[in-house]
DNA sequence: CGCTCAGTTGACGTATCTCAATCTAAGTGG
DNA sequence: CCACTTAGATTGAGATACGTCAACTGAGCG
């Protein structure tokens, strides 16, 4: 046993896909030293929420969240989900309070990384800085995919691409990308396509019949990922978080 | 007649918007050094293609821009409009290449910024970092509002929205909020917003019998802002560009 | 073992799309 | 300066994908 925290950015599976990615170890302890590992926020319960002043950035370790922006009048909208070793609160930095409210769909963990730390790194290290850039870069591409969709794509076409961009974020964590639980639920997946919890359930019903998933719950098979790509619409390059 | 040439960024009506915000006097002949004036992009051409390396940030002078997300089966997404003094490329930061492609909507002239100036600024100065990271951040809020409007509103709704965004943008400008031109095609719009042309068309003329607005051709006139605000939805803070 | 909430299924309604026919504005060449 | 052309815009009639409302079922949990 090791007087380090099992939890030290070093030592983290998710490093490579991580705020850390690519910071030398010689600097990788100045994360560590100040990144504050909070006790896990419980299914339900929020991280954040809209309005709220922006004070860190999180790292999801474990679990997954989801970030909702509610509207004046009630109506809710999940802009995205994020598995780990993703980020939340890029899109605070602006105004300075999170525009959206985030919420953990399961058991979730998470690193706390002040913001005022993450700005010094920035100016101290390139690539570190190259890299953040480059997260928020392709935060700003995948919402213009995710545009497309909902501006485009038929209901199934939605599901099927959003099925895919799941199967293809665990498969960049090393786990397999035809077999994983959904983490949420029906009704969350429809807000967040822009469709009803009842579309989702009747496309679910449609594609176990064409063979296309095996679904037990939230339990998911994708015999051929080929397949499904060919009901999504060809799209290769799935829409990813927000 | 001053020998410095009239497009010099200290110069520029458009300084407070644009990239140079924040920059002190004494670091802003750095871009005036650098950044190349093009020749106007005549209406209907291409300023970049998605797909194309990703070289330069562009900052529209004057005219507008719209962002194309091309499918691979032929479908196209507009992703956004851009005008002046807004960004263009920031999505091209991280796999090094345009995912859309950038058409002028009339003659538009753009500043072009070296991405390797603009990390070389971005180590240096804290201000112009901090300002392009907003930036970016606003873009990332800016989207999720987009995808709440795509996946909650009514087509009535997302037309009043979109155009209360240009409205504010061109306030934001100093132009008049209530008075302007449409510098895109009722196609463009409808594909922006996810629906038909003809839709559109038939919201227009709705919207027109209501008084809501006056629309002659392209030229709008907004007499009741508080009104189209109240057929938006209440959505104050409307969606910008992408 | 029954309560509760998520998920499924059915019948029906409708906002928006599709197809198609004008109509209008802005050029363009004679 | 006026026919002619052409692309954009409007309008109508009919079709449909998806939503709404409502009942039912199954899974997890105390």
């Amino acid at each position: 046993m090791t007087l380090r925290p099992t939890q030290a950015c070093d030592q983290c599976t998710l490093r490579q896909l991580c705020l850390p990615m690519g910071l030398p170890d010689t600097e990788l302890w100045q994360l560590d030293e100040i990144v504050q590992q909070r006790r896990p926020i419980e299914k339900g319960s929020t991280l954040f929420s809209m309005g709220s002043p922006f004070e860190y950035l999180y790292a999801v370790r474990t679990g997954t969240m989801k970030t909702v922006l509610m509207g004046d009048d009630g109506t809710e909208q999940i802009t995205g989900f994020a598995l780990a070793g993703e980020l939340l609160g890029l899109d605070a930095i602006h105004q300075g309070s999170h525009p959206v409210t985030a919420i953990a769909l399961e058991s979730t963990s998470v690193c706390a990384v002040p913001w005022s730390l993450v700005e010094d790194l920035s100016g101290r290290l390139p690539t570190f800085r190259q890299h953040l850039m480059g997260v928020m870069s392709r935060g700003l591409a995948s919402e213009e995919n995710l545009h497309a969709l909902l501006g485009q794509r038929s209901a199934e076409q939605r599901l099927a691409t959003f099925l895919l961009s799941l199967s293809q974020r665990h498969h960049a964590r090393g786990l397999a990308a035809d077999r994983f639980i959904l983490p949420m639920s029906r009704a969350d997946i429809a807000n967040h396509l822009g469709l009803t919890q009842e579309t989702i359930s009747r496309l679910f019903t449609q594609m176990r019949r064409q063979g296309l998933i095996e679904l037990h719950t939230r339990d998911l098979y994708i015999p051929d990922l080929d397949a499904l790509r060919t009901t999504a619409g060809v799209s290769t390059s799935a829409a990813s978080s927000a």
